[in-house]
RNA sequence: GCUCGCUUAGCUUAGUGGAAGAGCGCUUCCUUCACACGGAAGAGGUCAGAAGUUCGAAUCUUCUAGCGAGCACCA
């Protein structure tokens, strides 16, 4: 650091030192280590992705747990990676094909666009990697892997091939979730439950076997009637229990004979008395509940929507080819034109949206793949025993009641792009490997669920040595969206396939919102670019921005300010680094303790305080709270205090008390670089190494980079014996900087600006030496400063006190003698009632009798302490009035 | 509908039985030789509401209201 520049300046710094860290490999795991491991696996973001707030949070939590881990002498691996996100990413690629060439991916076919798929994602796949890096983070990119790399797409064939064998695996023709868009089926977890302010339609029909007599059916989707094939009554529903087995004339397609409009009445218990009108119509071709009736009862699958959700030609000539919103308000058209319309009422109800299309999902019978999930209990034990633990704990419910009503996974999706599944048929046989079984024989044409292989992260990502090291992970870092889709998943396939959890712990950070709390969307625009952040404020502010924000297992309401303070703290640290190196002198030389003045003692345990409680925060996977220490130790301890009370002894002719001050002030920065690397880890490599601290580390403890220097340690006993740490040197200073306050008070009150030197007196009530009263000289700017004793005042002199001394601002004109008296009278009344409330308390003989004995003595001495600040605050009004 | 959270200073929040804390913002003062991305001092809270348990409740219990999330949904 030759040459000092006012403010910090990130964006040099940053590139500097990611590619040192990255040319001496800082970030490789070394499986042979003997040291204990610590592993990670990053959630893979999707490789169509780019970096957002999310993924800062995620990923600076990880970052700071992987270099304290190092810090703390563990041997960290945390494996990056993508993931091929199925839709996502065939449907980024079909866009641009569309749009650059006018091309389908029908007209190229399956394997030339796959190709092209893969071709974009070597050009364009992976950009959020390289941002990773931007943001500091330090995985091991030797280890990178993609869910479709060839080793990681064998072990998810395996996989299913295994589950297959095991009869976990089957193909049915069943009700799935099927997005109209995409063309694909979706797992439950894929649909998203949205409130509608929907419209429930009555229609009348006529009872074949009773002409003139109605049943009226109440339904939200009068489009699907030319696929009823029922209509059902609770058979308990003596209003129309006496029609079971008789039939009714569906309206439409309108154009049919009559004798294949009759549908049977039937019994069902599942329809409700109490809903609409007590007739359920029957659609089992296009309902999940109905589905399940129309088994019950037989009946026949009428399909009369298309797969794009459009009308079938069975719908009949008057629906046929429309959108099914369209083909609502034409049915009922038609139902008004026929007289069986009734009316319409308004209907709040819940329809399921495709995840990836935002369209309503059309449930639809159809031939798909199924796994029932494996090692269910083993993964549901883990986490009621706790050996698996949530951070926040309460996710452990959530996931414990998702486990227990799970149905099971749908896992083939129509797509190309993905892991295709390897079962093989030909003339109606059915085989289920890996490879082709020879000539003739025809693969599924259906690919994988992108879940199916990303399930298999943690244990498909290491080999066999890494594995060994390095599994079970240590924690596992993600959002808790993904909680069932990733997290339950991985758990299983880690039993059944490892017989073991894949990781100990599970944080899950909150949800990055706007600051009115709104979810970070492209649509309102609400997103910032963390990039951008980066470059203008540098990635050091924005992952202190951002961990700032997150309070403990809630959302975060995230605000551009947040890193302009993480850039000013960044400043500040820097700043401080700049006085020391302005003072000059040897760096890190040895501590002399009998030089230690009262400032430095209560430094020196102010860091030990700080080393204590964030070793706590870091336990809780409290990162808001560690950031907080970290503030309150750095800014207002050493900076505010400390350092303005050590210009006493820098300024001072004593070049020994001076050297010393500099030694305490080097091991406070050397020690606050190590403990803020993990969060800020570019700005304290730039000064570890620019002051000179590493210099005397060996090679492998700092000395090369602050990496590895040792994370610091709470002070052992020894050392707070050394150091002369002890209780009433902290009370003594408290008291001191306590006086000061109430000396600057005393100024901003007397109208007396804060650069001018000004007079001021001080009656010690306690021993002070000649050190500490050049301290408070500085500290209150005080040109001169009285020590009187048997100081008497003119009468109305501003004036404070408390245990350690009486201070006072002697004014050479304009004393206002009734301003000090209403502000002492409104001290006096002050301790009063404090002394009311105490007494009160002790006063009671139940309080006395049951309250423990600490909380007892600690009112009695609360009363003493306000009784003597009492006396001395009525001396001062007598005083006033003698 | 069920389950789980949350409600503390203008904002974001810490605080799980013993004197209401922090940061930001705000007000006033200060460009003093690390930092105006700064320094100093200060104002600001019936801890959502009600009832209960207790010597003592922001904290425990019950109820109410508002907000949020997860799950399930009756056409």
């Amino acid at each position: 650091m030759t040459e000092i520049p006012k403010a910090y300046e990130p964006q040099q710094v940053e590139a500097k030192w990611y590619e040192f860290w990255i040319q001496e490999e800082c970030f490789k795991a070394d499986a042979a280590s003997d040291k204990p491991p610590f592993s990670m696996v990053i959630p893979p973001p999707n490789v169509t992705g780019i970096l957002h707030l999310g993924h800062v949070l995620n990923n600076t939590i990880q970052d700071i747990l992987a270099r304290r881990a190092r810090m703390l002498g563990k041997e960290v691996l945390w494996i990056p990676g993508t993931d091929h996100a199925g839709i996502a990413t065939q449907v980024v690629v079909e866009k641009k094909l569309k749009l650059e060439e006018g091309v389908s991916r029908h007209d190229l076919g399956r394997e030339k666009f796959v190709e092209r798929v893969w071709k974009w994602k070597e050009k364009h796949g992976g950009i959020i990697i390289n941002q990773l890096k931007k943001l500091g983070c330090s995985c091991d990119w030797s280890r990178e892997r993609f869910t479709l790399d060839s080793e990681y797409s064998r072990k998810v064939l395996e996989t299913f091939v295994d589950l297959y064998h095991k009869g976990l695996i089957f193909r049915g023709k069943r009700m799935v979730n099927w997005c109209p868009v995409s063309l694909t089926a979706l797992s439950d977890e894929e649909v998203i439950m949205k409130p509608q302010n929907g419209k429930l339609y009555y229609f009348q029909v006529e009872v074949a076997e009773e002409p003139g007599q109605f049943l009226t059916i109440a339904t939200t989707r009068p489009e699907t009637i030319p696929g009823d094939t029922a209509v059902a009554v609770n058979p308990k529903d003596s209003r129309f229990s006496a029609l079971i087995g008789k039939h009714v004339i569906r309206p439409i397609p309108a154009e049919l004979p009559r004798e294949q409009k009759m549908i049977p009445i039937i019994g069902d218990e599942a329809v409700d008395f109490e809903f609409g009108t007590g007739v359920l119509k029957v659609t089992p071709a296009h309902d999940k509940a109905d589905f399940d009736i129309g088994k019950r009862h037989k009946l026949a699958m009428l399909e009369v929507i298309n797969a794009d959700a459009t009308m079938e030609e069975l719908a009949g000539s008057d629906l046929k080819g429309l959108t099914r919103e369209v083909a609502r308000k034409k049915s009922w058209e038609i139902l008004t034109s026929l007289g069986s319309a009734v009316k319409i009422e308004p209907y709040q109800n819940s329809v399921g949206y495709s995840e990836r299309a935002d369209v309503p999902i059309e449930p639809r019978l159809s031939e798909q793949w199924f796994l029932k999930y494996p090692s269910q209990k083993e993964a549901l034990e883990v986490v009621t025993s706790g050996e698996l633990s949530f951070y926040p704990d309460r996710w452990a419910k959530v996931y414990q009641h998702w486990m227990e009503n799970i149905q099971d996974w749908c896992i083939s999706r129509q797509l190309w792009w993905g892991h295709r599944i390897p079962v093989w048929y030909k003339n109606g046989e059915v085989k289920c490997q890996i490879d082709s079984p020879g000539e003739g024989w025809e693969q599924d044409k259906d690919v994988l669920d992108t879940w199916f292989s990303s399930w298999l992260w943690p244990i498909a990502t290491m080999d066999e040595t890494t594995f060994k090291k390095f599994y079970p992970t240590t924690v596992l870092v993600t959002a808790p969206e993904i909680l069932f889709f990733w997290v339950a998943r991985m758990i299983m396939a880690g039993y059944e396939y490892e017989g073991q959890k894949p990781f100990k712990d599970v944080y899950l950070t909150g949800i990055v919102r706007d600051k009115l709390g709104r979810k970070m969307s492209k649509s309102l625009g609400n997103s910032p670019d963390p990039l951008d952040m980066i470059a203008r404020y540098g990635a050091d502010a924005v992952r202190m921005g951002i961990m700032r924000a997150a309070p403990l297992g809630q959302d975060l309401l995230f605000d551009e300010q947040q890193v302009e303070l993480g850039r000013n703290f960044c400043n500040k640290i820097w700043n401080a680094c700049r006085f020391r190196q302005m003072q000059g002198g040897v760096v890190d030389a040895e501590i002399t303790p009998e030089l230690l003045t009262n400032d430095d003692i209560w430094m020196l345990s102010r860091l030990n305080l700080a080393i204590q409680e964030l070793s706590k925060a870091f336990d809780e996977y409290n990162f808001a709270e560690a950031i907080q220490i970290l503030y309150r130790f750095f800014w207002n301890e050493y900076c505010d205090w400390y350092v303005e009370a050590a210009k006493a002894s820098l300024n001072s002719d004593n070049p020994k008390l001076k050297e010393n001050t500099l030694a305490v002030i080097d091991f406070i920065l050397s020690n606050t670089l190590r403990l803020f690397h993990p969060f800020l880890p570019f700005i304290t490599e730039e000064l570890w190494q620019g002051m000179g601290y590493s210099n005397d580390m060996t090679e492998d403890q700092g000395g090369k980079t602050i990496m590895n220097a040792p994370f610091p340690k709470p002070f052992d006993q020894d050392f707070l014996e050394f150091y002369n740490i002890k209780e009433e040197i902290l009370t003594f200073v408290t008291a001191k900087y306590d006086l000061v306050v109430m000396g600057r008070n005393l100024r901003r009150e007397g109208n007396v600006a804060s650069n001018k030197k000004v007079r001021f007196v001080v009656k010690p009530l306690t021993q002070i030496d000649q050190h500490d009263l050049s301290v408070l000289k500085v500290l209150l700017h005080a040109e001169p400063l009285d020590v009187q004793p048997g100081y008497e005042p003119t009468k109305g002199t501003p004036s404070s006190r408390n245990s350690f001394a009486e201070i006072y601002l002697p004014m050479d004109e304009l004393i206002d003698v009734e301003a000090e008296r209403a502000k002492l009278v409104k001290l006096v009344e002050k301790y009063q009632t404090e002394i009311q409330r105490v007494e009160q308390r002790l006063n009671n003989p139940n309080f006395v009798e049951k309250a423990p004995p600490a909380v007892l003595e600690d009112n009695r001495k609360r009363l003493l302490e306000y009784q003597t600040m009492l006396s001395q605050t009525q001396n001062a009004l007598n005083a006033l009035d003698a």
